[in-house]
This record gives C-alpha cells, structure tokens and sequence, in this order.
DNA sequence: AAGGAAGTGACAGTGACTGACACCAACTAC
DNA sequence: GTAGTTGGTGTCAGTCACTGTCACTTCCTT
C-alpha cells in the first residue's frame, strides 16, 4: 500500500504531530476520504501488520501438540512468528524510530500488543487452559519474550529461539 | 474536581463517544477551555490518580529493605498501593465500567499501566538492579498483581496480599 | 498601593474524522 | 450485448477535539 509507504516517509521527515493526514494521502495520490476508507484513524497506518500476527500465533497454539504446558505454548506462538519479524526487519526499524519519537503512537503500540495477548489467552482457553492460567502465562510469555527481542536487536548476532529458552530461564529464577 | 464528577456521570449517562468537552464543561459550570488547562484531553480526567500511585508504589520500592530480591520489591510496591485501590473503590468501578464499554479508554488505561511499569522498572534500576532483570521483574510483578486483583474484586472476601503470594506460586508453577 | 501569579472566559483557528451522494471501473447474469 | 452488481474513489459539508492569544479577575506579596 502507497498510503503506508507516504505515512512513514512523512512521519520520519516532519514527524507525526507535524504532518497531516491529507498530506499523507496527497503524497500516496488519493484524497483524505479515502485515506480513512483504508485506516481507520491516523496512527493505523503504522499498525497493520497486526492482524496477520495474531492470526500466526494463534494458529501456532491452536495446531500445537497436546502435551505442551501452557507457557510453552505461549512461546512456541511467539517463535512461530519471528519469521514474520526477520522480513518485517527493515520497515520495523523505521517505524520504531517514529513510535519511540511520539507518546501518541506508543499509545497505540501497548494497545496492539494488549490486544495480541488477549487473543492469545483466547486460544489457550479454547484448548481448555483455564482463562486464569491462561492470563498469567500470555503475560509471562510476553515478558519472556520482549526480553528476549531486546537481546536480539541488541546484538543480533544470536538466535531468538535459544534467547527466549534463556529468557525462561531468567523468569523462573526471579520467581 | 468537579470536571472529574461531571465526566463520570455524562460518560456513564450516554456513553464516550456521545458526550462532548463541552457538555462536560457546562455541568461543571466552567468553560471548554477550562477544561483543557486542567486535562491534556478527552479521556485523560479519568486517569488522574496515576501520578499518586506511581509516586507510592515507587516509593515503597525505594524505601524497602536491601535484602529483598527484586521480584519481591516489585510485589511490595503494588501492596503497599492496596490502601489508594480500597480507597478508590467506589469511582473506581465506575470508570472500570465505562472503559471497558470504550477502545479509546482501554488503550490509555493500557497505556497508563505500561507507564507506571516503566515507573518500577526504573526505581528497581535505581537500587541496583540490572535493567533486563528489572524489566523482566516488573512484568512479571504487574502479571502476579493483574491475576491476584482479578481474584479479588470476584471474590471480594479475601486478603489482597495472600492473593497476590497465591498468585506467586501460580506463575512459579507455569515456568 | 503597586505588582505579580494563578485561574478563568471569549474568540478564532486548525485538523482529525464522518456521512451522504455521485461517479466509474470490472465483473456477472441473462 | 445489456443490465445490474460490487468495490473503490472524489467531493462536499459538517462536527468536534484541541490550541494560541488576549483580556479580566482574584488573591497574595512587598
């Protein structure tokens, strides 16, 4: 989509306060209307790869074998996906440079990674996982493994999978 | 504040998203733009007791003993806030019905939440703790306090703090 | 009494977002 | 082939959240 390709752009010249919706969908080659035919508001256009994911994780947990405890489903949906993540790389450093720039658009990132978790707590429940046990372990998963991408981008010389097993590792011995 | 009260009741009365600033303003007897010098926007009159409980929780983790691991200081933190939850009750379950009729509330409530996060992330910091650990313990914590509360408003009969050890050994089990 | 700080009202302006209508392609049915 | 349907778009008008600016009051200080 051209209208994602202009957001970034412009968003990263004259950051987000600063450019306007009509200046995004004038720079894509549409008008404003239409702009908000395809994002429902101004910080979507950052946030679209969103579903996609979801769908990823969930499925991951939905086709995953029997015997698998509850937080381990959790991270096997999580490294299901980083392949979703090593072909997002590129445009996922741009647009997290603009998010870190502005509180409105962090905002909107907790709520999509909120709304990540609750949908796998959903797919833990439909597998029976008690809708409690299921909270804890989405939220323990998701801690897991923002530390382990946070190594990851950090030095990203080592392997995710091997960083969240070591990132279980760090959790069980807080606890 | 009576903007806080006037917001509760028009927000209550016909939701969100059919109520303006303006309304708001008049049934407090003062002027829009009144309104706007005491709150940054529409949703932000209710989410005002977070600067208090960031200070306390932060505090506590502050002022507690050096020998406490940091998992601990974390829980101690959100204990030591139970007195400005009990106290909030009642407003509290107000606002708690009106964000979850409301997207653009739940995500500044998510919001919120990730920054007093942030907030003990960076008091554990500044005693010491490495900052993944931190991170890592924060999370943790803010998943044992979100289940541990859960339990308590269904409930209503139990002691917090024995929900929240209770809690602790739940999310131990899961790792 | 003079002056400064803090809170407010009035007013004008920008920009995000919505609803309604018309237009134009491409595809389907007959 | 023509009629109708579907999906994407432009246009226009309108509402409302939010901001900058100026003037005014009140209260507190010196």
């Amino acid at each position: 989509m051209r209208l994602r390709e202009a957001a970034l752009e412009l968003y990263a010249e004259r950051g987000y306060d600063a450019t306007t919706t009509s200046e995004i969908a004038a720079r894509a080659g549409v008008t404003e209307r239409t702009y908000f035919r395809h994002f429902a508001d101004k910080r979507e256009v950052l946030f679209d790869g969103e579903a996609e994911l979801r769908e990823v994780m969930t499925a991951a947990i939905a086709s995953a074998e029997d015997s698998l405890p509850p937080l381990s489903l959790v991270l096997r949906a999580y490294t299901a996906a980083t392949p979703l993540f090593v072909a997002g790389r590129p445009v996922a450093e741009r647009r997290a440079r603009i998010i870190a720039a502005t509180p409105a658009l962090q905002e909107r990132a907790h709520a999509k990674s909120a709304a990540l978790t609750e949908a796998l707590i959903s797919a833990l429940t439909q597998r029976g996982v008690p809708e409690p046990t299921a909270r804890l372990a989405a939220r323990a998963g998701a801690a897991i493994f923002e530390r382990a991408s946070r190594a990851w981008t950090g030095t990203s010389a080592q392997d995710l999978t091997s960083l969240v097993v070591q990132a279980s590792h760090e959790l069980r011995a807080l606890t």
